[in-house]
DNA sequence: TTTGCTGCAAACCTTTTGCACCTAT
DNA sequence: ATAGGTGCAAAAGGTTTGCAGCAAA
């Protein structure tokens, strides 16, 4: 038996589009990092894109959050569990660690529900769009 | 001064949406939502199906959460704050409430942010879905 | 040589919008 | 009569997919 999918190929756009992840503060679209990809002078299909971003989103590679509508995405160097404190106006992203995950899983048990994922994410104003804002 | 935004009519379309809401155990989308109206023989667009679902949801009527890229909605009675255990196979869910939400605003204030909302979801499979799926 | 990957464009889907008409108030 | 609400169809996005050609291994 062997469950070991399709041996995966090392190309030019895989290389480009983790590096250009890489060089993202915070999450990014699809749509952003083409365009980044683009300018930078690496013609890559958009196509291409989300498929990589997607790929990397399923192992584990990348966090995806959603907002306004689109898929953001990160790269997620550190493999450890955590969640996000995202700035609604500028996108800065901060990387926060819950400080107790148990009640999670004891609320859903105490349902009769197995504990697959879960999600926090706390949106808000950065310092900085604050002041700008003039909030 | 005023800040009464137009006053808000009664129309057999909101009634309805809002009903056929109120049947729903749990999360439907838009769509789905729009069907139903459709098999009970209440002839209702689709936009408008969204333009309720979305002013309930900003007047905090109703709860949404996004899955299988589409937004799910569902009736919000008591618009205490609280979130939501989901199952990731049927769709069950149950609300649930964080014994404590301080650390986040801590957490936020620590990084210079304001936190304007968050979210906490947990995804899993319910009792039932266990069973059936043999895990 | 094989076959996974890519690019392109078309297809998809959900959601939003413009606008003329309808209808509570 | 006034102006908010509705329906329809078109438009708008973002994202996925079919397929022929390209290029790692």
């Amino acid at each position: 038996m062997s469950t070991n999918g399709p041996v995966s190929r090392h190309t030019r756009q895989k290389d480009a589009v983790l590096q250009q992840l890489r060089e993202c503060e915070d999450f990014v679209s699809a749509q952003e990092l083409h365009r980044r990809l683009e300018s930078a002078g690496s013609g890559i299909g958009l196509a291409t894109v989300y498929r990589r971003l997607n790929a990397l989103a399923q192992s584990g590679s990348a966090d995806t959050v959603r907002l306004d509508g689109q898929q953001m995405f990160r790269i997620c160097e550190d493999s450890r569990h955590h969640h996000h404190l995202i700035c609604e106006n500028c996108g800065k992203t901060v990387e926060i660690e819950p400080p107790d995950e148990d009640w999670l899983r004891k609320i859903a048990s105490a349902h009769g529900f197995t504990m697959s994922s879960h999600t926090v994410e706390v949106f808000g104003l950065c310092g900085e769009c604050q002041k700008k804002l003039g909030k």
